[in-house]
DNA sequence: AGAAAGGTGACACAAAATGTTCATTTTTTA
DNA sequence: TAAAAAATGAACATTTTGTGTCACCTTTCT
């Protein structure tokens, strides 16, 4: 039986490399291309790779952003978050962009090897207590690009006045708008939904 | 030569069991217990270990705290920590709880190699480039017990007023102290001091 | 003892943020 | 097309926050 070839891009080394021991111990499984970030993730694509374990937050870039030219290289390619972050709206954020799979960090190795097998064979993989949640909170809005944009001028130290400038808004609308925010996150004030934005991975 | 035997205490099981994998293909190292939690670090310890991974940031306590009784049970085992926070002033904190390494979760399993052989030799190990940061800032203060606990209390959502009545303080003092940690993160705003204390993991 | 330094509380004022309402425009829907 | 719904900008009052000053107290050092 051929081999799975397997691309990792993760960028906290012991990890990624660790991983690699694991798969390759596996008969089934090959770690043909490795990558620490997200330029490199670019360089070391190669078009034969079957599975990619991408992790979503890279130092230097969103990892959701590779999906693209990755199945531009290779449209069969099958791709898996690997992720800190176990936020809803993200996962619903990556199956857009093509991700066939969603599995926390803190998800055991046969459950890794059970995602890959999924995908590789063409189903999709969304980790359990997950995919409890999503069917939980089927409508979950999360946060639009915009309402990030304002959160992380904010988290920056940006005032209300200067964010609605930049963004050629009037104070009125940009108050709406955090308004806004507070209440998709269910909290009182901007200092909270700050802090609630972190947690998921929001706001850098 | 005997082997070291190695404890790890690391709430991502993908990466504790990649980890493991690494360790026990090397000839001098053993894993000989594991824990996924503060509560099962406690119950699985064994007092032959030699060497103990620590990683600082479990889900139901600081690891920080199993540093006294793991010595307890043997004043000889040398405890290094793993974190994804390569903040000074933590490093300065393990390093009195007993720490006798300190190594980010990014680094390479060699150097986590290097790092095990040297504080089982009775050296200390810090990572090199967290190593340079503690001597460029030698007098980074970090944040007091009291200023962690008014930065989390704002991220909750609570006002300066409340925070100010329960802290038993006048709101001139609270707002002095709000100053302070902004002046001690080199920030102007509380919210971008927020932010900053989100990412050093200096509030939850 | 006396000076200096650091912490505290009270007050005042400016700046920013928040709550509210209303008129206008745009978009959606019937 | 006409009505309804949603989004925007403006204006105002109110609250919260940021900043500075002053007096008072304690601790520390000379």
């Amino acid at each position: 039986m051929e081999r799975i070839r397997i691309m990792l891009v993760e960028d906290h080394n012991v990890f990624r490399e660790g991983l690699a021991k694991l798969l390759d111990t596996e008969e089934n499984f090959q770690v043909v291309a490795q990558a620490d970030s997200f330029a490199r993730a670019l360089e070391n694509f190669r078009p034969d790779v079957d599975v990619v374990l991408l992790d979503i937050g890279l130092p230097d870039g969103d990892g959701l952003e590779l999906c693209r030219p990755f199945r531009a290289a290779n449209p069969a390619v099958k791709i898996i978050a690997l992720t800190i972050y176990d936020d809803v709206t993200l996962i619903r954020k990556a199956m857009e962009k093509g991700v066939r799979g969603f599995v926390p960090k803190y998800a055991f190795f046969e459950e890794i090897k059970a995602a890959i097998n999924m995908v590789h064979r063409g189903h999709t993989y969304v980790y359990p207590s997950l995919q409890a949640e999503l069917l939980r909170k089927p409508s979950d809005p999360g946060l639009s690009d915009q309402e990030t944009v304002i959160l992380q001028a904010i988290a920056r130290g940006e005032s209300q006045k200067e964010i609605a400038e930049k963004l050629y808004v009037s104070l009125s609308t940009l108050r709406r708008r955090l308004k806004g925010i507070c209440t998709k996150l269910g909290v009182k004030t901007v200092e909270e939904a700050l802090a609630v934005a972190a947690k998921k991975g929001l706001v850098r």
